[in-house]
DNA sequence: CCGCCAGCCTGAAGGC
DNA sequence: TGCCTTCAGGCTGGCG
């Protein structure tokens, strides 16, 4: 159940593994997958490169066509030698000249399918990473949101790769208040904001992204930003800053965690 | 146009 | 033990 640091974790692994290598077999065990994949048979197609948009992961083939995958709430993406031991959560397996890529998916709310890249690409927003996104973007877009900013900011189409997890703890960095009109916010806080985004996911990045319950990366290897999580999961713990009990509401149907001394 | 919510799915955990 | 509710790192379509 991946946000962006866990989706480039899956990215950097695989990287290495799968360019170039041949697709020789696509098995598929899972008739909402079949659905997803009849269109187009990718079976015979090179990996010419792996990257990431926003949480999708994306297996550029030669011919001009894309392996598009988003792994949703409880996907999973693994490399391994092996063909795996079937069970009922694995949709999809992918052979390869070297390995097997194994699709698994829990909830079945994950997306594999084989397309053209651009529609997917025109739907997301920026890529918070990028120098593209700067607080002269942000001003732009925050100017016409009366949204909450915890909500603005998990809006896939102003920025991409935000998920419930890092909007709290990149909040919390950035001393704003989730229930913020998202118009509200004055030049410094956009600037805190923007440098919170940048820090906060480059952190997880190069901590392997954040494992609770069961996300592991392509190589079956928890990442350990968990432990630096500053509010989420946290409620009635003490804010690790000024002590105060972490507050949890809901926004929008979904959990989320501050500290109301820290944050306003 | 904008913002919100149910629905999509399944499994784990907690209350009674 | 069993049943029921709630919750879970996401996104879409349809409604007001």
């Amino acid at each position: 159940m991946p946000e962006l640091p866990e989706v480039e974790t899956i990215v950097q692994g695989l990287k290495i593994a799968v360019t170039q290598q041949k697709i020789e077999q696509v098995k598929i065990y899972d008739p909402k997958v079949a659905k997803m994949l009849a269109g187009e048979d990718i079976t015979g197609r090179r990996i010419i490169n792996i990257r990431r948009r926003g949480k999708y992961i994306i297996f550029e083939l030669n011919k001009g066509l894309a392996l598009i995958v988003h792994l949703r709430m409880s996907g999973r993406l693994l490399y391994q030698q092996h063909e795996p031991q079937s069970n009922r959560w694995v949709r999809t397996v992918i052979k390869l000249d070297n390995g097997f890529l194994i699709f698994q998916d829990r909830r079945r709310l994950g997306v594999m399918e084989a397309s053209c890249f651009s529609d997917l690409n025109c739907r997301l927003g920026v890529e918070p990473l990028s120098p593209e996104f700067n607080s002269d973007y942000l001003v732009q877009k925050l100017a016409v949101s009366k949204r909450p900013i915890k909500v603005f900011l998990m809006d896939q189409t102003i920025i991409a790769g935000i998920g419930n997890i890092y909007a709290q703890e990149i909040l919390f960095a950035a001393g704003i208040h989730p229930q913020r009109q998202a118009v509200s916010l004055s030049n410094n806080e956009i600037e805190r904001l923007v440098e919170a985004i940048k820090n906060v996911l480059m952190l997880a990045i190069r901590h392997q992204g954040t494992t609770i319950s069961d996300f592991q990366n392509a190589d079956a290897i928890e990442g350990n930003f968990q432990n630096l999580l500053k509010v989420y999961g946290r409620e009635n713990e003490p804010c690790l800053v000024c002590q105060t009990p972490i507050k949890r509401i809901k926004q929008q149907g979904r959990s989320t965690y501050f500290c109301e001394r820290c944050q306003k």
